[in-house]
RNA sequence: GGUCCCGUGGUGAAGUUUGGAGUUCACGCCGGCCUGUCAAGCCGGAGGUCGCGGGUUCAAAUCCCGUCGGGACCGCCA
């Protein structure tokens, strides 16, 4: 018998590996029963599987072997005979002949077919039988992609002098941002340690350390409410550089991402293109575009100065889509039921309203609110937009910030397609503001990003005086639509620190308290450094097609946070919580 | 915390709008037949607390209320 990389004690050769060039050999094969055709006694054919494909193999004798019992194959590669070649099955030129197969286990009937389609059973039922669900070749398939993509990242951090460390998963609680996952302290009753949201102080300490260039494929764990791109548990790339700016940076993450996208497409994306975070949102309505469709918005303020329409007089920014009725015939021809969910979908996100238009021939616009508006007024509405006959467009009046988001979304809504399709449209969005709106309760300015984003140096002037419109050195990696991370250049100045803080309504003693063990090391001579993470999870669910993050986590948890296989989490032992000096409250009634 | 969709033999669906016997289809399962199939084919059979609880009704998978579970989204995710 021959053997391969593959061989081990109980087989010589995996199933999917052989062809017609192992014709004559005898090999011995291990697997599940995939499927099982009986031709009475004298023959059946077994489809033997295990994680590299499916071979046919030729049972003379009739041995019992039902679906995904374990066994042992030992047989002859042989051509199979002319007319039964099976186009559709990488090992379908041949087949095992004269087999002699041996039970390694039997098995109960499985819950759902393991293969495509199992696509279309319930998730709840995939997740509660995991371990079979990733039998399937799509989990397979996805699993090794995300292996790729592991190794692909490592090499390309590795080759750039970036050094691997771990850092810790118990660290203090720090409060602000993301809910944290709490540890009790066992021999500090009362005390708690909390899972990262991210490794980030860590990552700066070894700056500060001297460390240079860090990186971890790390896991971040943040109790904030599941999503089709969110879980729980995620793990990102993290990594920080030393005695760099903002462009050392982005390309020494895009090296990582283009390796990671080779090794899953097997072709490098294009360059990665840069907008800037105003013409992101100004042009897509969003701080993560989807660049695979146009659709942009388009300003209208100036069409309707001076208009006799209130809803318009009163807004500071109008904007509009128009819904191009030859790409989108199916949007544009909406009905009235169906732009009233659309209304309401945009109240639902924060505008005053949603004004529609049909637009008929020779620039006709039939509206409800057409008749508030001038003839020239409708006349520059269409020329802005560039309406045809056919077309719906849609218009937003609010402040800026609202018009853009709610266009954005539904832009996205009507006309964005699934992840699978068409091109990766990578892209880099920069120059985020430092602040972005400002807390309710205190009146002072909320961060971006984190308080510890450098301020961009042109703008530090206005900082004190007009604070909204400062920006950062903070840059996002958007991918088709999903924002798969972000970064910034670092404050390394304890005096500048000093100011956002205060600007933050944070002063020295607050500081010392909440970031003292951070704070601390910067006083003894922290470089000048600056970093990026990007979700794992969610560059890998692109790259695989799939259009949730679960798809490509071995064992994730539903939208509530269980699990279904483990039924995880569950009550404990009340000694343990005794050990942990906890206790549990009556859950409240209803 | 909120909005919307879903829950029917092991699996996927139809039935729910307009209440009338657990009815139907496909796959799977069990048995039989079958020597070239490949999601084999043919014949037969078994398998159900219609998620759960309550209500309306002579009668509920179907209508009403509540609840649990799943999904998408808003809030949240510095």
């Amino acid at each position: 018998m021959t053997s391969t990389s593959s061989s081990t004690a109980l087989r010589t050769h995996s199933c999917g590996e052989l062809n017609a060039s192992h014709v004559g050999s005898r090999v011995r094969l291990a697997g599940w029963v995939a499927r099982r055709r009986e031709h009475g006694d004298k023959l059946a054919f077994v489809d033997l599987r295990d994680y590299s494909g499916v071979m046919q193999c030729v049972i003379d004798d009739g041995a019992d072997a039902r679906s995904e019992w374990v066994v042992q194959i030992e047989g002859t590669v042989t051509a199979r005979p002319a007319g039964t070649v099976n186009a559709n099955l990488p090992t379908g030129e041949v087949e095992l002949t004269d087999c002699s197969l041996t039970v390694l286990n039997a098995a109960e009937p499985p819950p759902f077919p393991i293969d495509q389609r199992a696509d279309e059973v319930d998730e709840n039922i995939r997740l509660k039988y995991r371990y079979l669900d990733i039998r399937r070749e799509r989990m397979q398939r996805n699993l090794r992609l995300r292996a790729n993509v592991n190794s692909a990242i490592r090499a390309a951090m590795d080759e750039q002098g970036f050094v691997e460390v771990e850092t810790p998963l118990l660290m203090p609680s720090t409060p602000e941002g993301a809910r944290e996952f709490l540890v009790p302290s066992r021999k500090e009753p009362g005390s708690f340690y909390a899972l990262p949201q991210s490794p980030q102080l860590w990552k700066q300490l070894l700056m500060v350390a001297g460390l240079d260039r860090y990186y971890q494929i790390a896991r971040c764990l943040r109790d904030e409410d599941l999503r089709a791109d969110r879980q729980y548990e995620f793990t990102q790339l993290d990594a920080e550089m030393s005695f760099v700016n903002k462009d050392d940076v982005l390309d020494a993450i895009s090296r990582a991402v283009m390796a990671a996208a080779r090794a899953a497409t097997g072709e490098a994306p294009p360059p990665i293109e840069r907008i800037t975070w105003h013409d992101a949102m100004n042009r897509f309505g969003v701080d993560k575009p989807d660049l695979r469709f146009g659709m942009e918005l388009v300003e209208l303020t100036q069409v309707f100065a001076g208009t006799g329409f209130k809803a318009f007089a009163a807004a500071g920014c109008i904007k509009g889509l128009r819904v191009d009725a030859a790409t989108y015939p199916e949007a544009a021809a909406m009905g009235r039921n169906k732009l009233d969910a659309l209304t309401d979908r945009a109240k639902q996100l924060g505008a005053k309203g949603l004004v529609w238009m049909k637009v008929g021939e020779a620039g006709a616009l039939d509206s409800p609110v057409a008749k508030f508006l001038s003839d020239a007024e409708k006349a520059a509405l269409v020329a802005a937009l560039g309406a045809k006959a056919g077309d719906l467009l849609l218009l937003v009046a609010d402040e800026w910030t609202t018009t853009c988001t709610v266009l954005g979304q539904l832009r996205n809504d009507l006309a964005r397609p699934p992840v699978h399709e068409g091109p990766y449209r990578y892209v880099w969005v920069v120059d985020f503001p430092l602040f972005v709106g400002v807390n309710p309760t205190t009146k002072k300015p909320q961060p971006g990003h984190h308080p510890f984003c450098h301020p961009h140096p042109d703008d530090l002037a206005k900082m004190e005086t007009d604070p909204l419109n400062v920006r950062a050195l903070a840059y996002d990696l958007v991918l088709n639509g999903w924002e798969l991370g972000s970064g910034s250049i670092r404050i390394h100045e304890p005096e500048l620190q000093r100011r956002v803080f205060q600007l933050l309504g944070i002063d020295d003693e607050t500081a010392d308290r909440k970031f003292g063990f951070f704070l601390q090391p910067f006083k003894y001579g922290a470089p000048p450094h600056g970093g990026f993470a990007f979700g794992v999870d969610r560059l890998v669910a692109i790259l695989a097609g799939e259009e949730n993050i679960r798809e490509v986590i071995a064992f994730p948890k539903t939208q509530s946070g269980l699990d279904p296989m483990t039924n995880a989490p569950g009550p404990v032992e009340a000694t343990q919580l005794g050990e942990l000096g906890l206790r549990t409250l009556p859950k409240p009634a209803n």
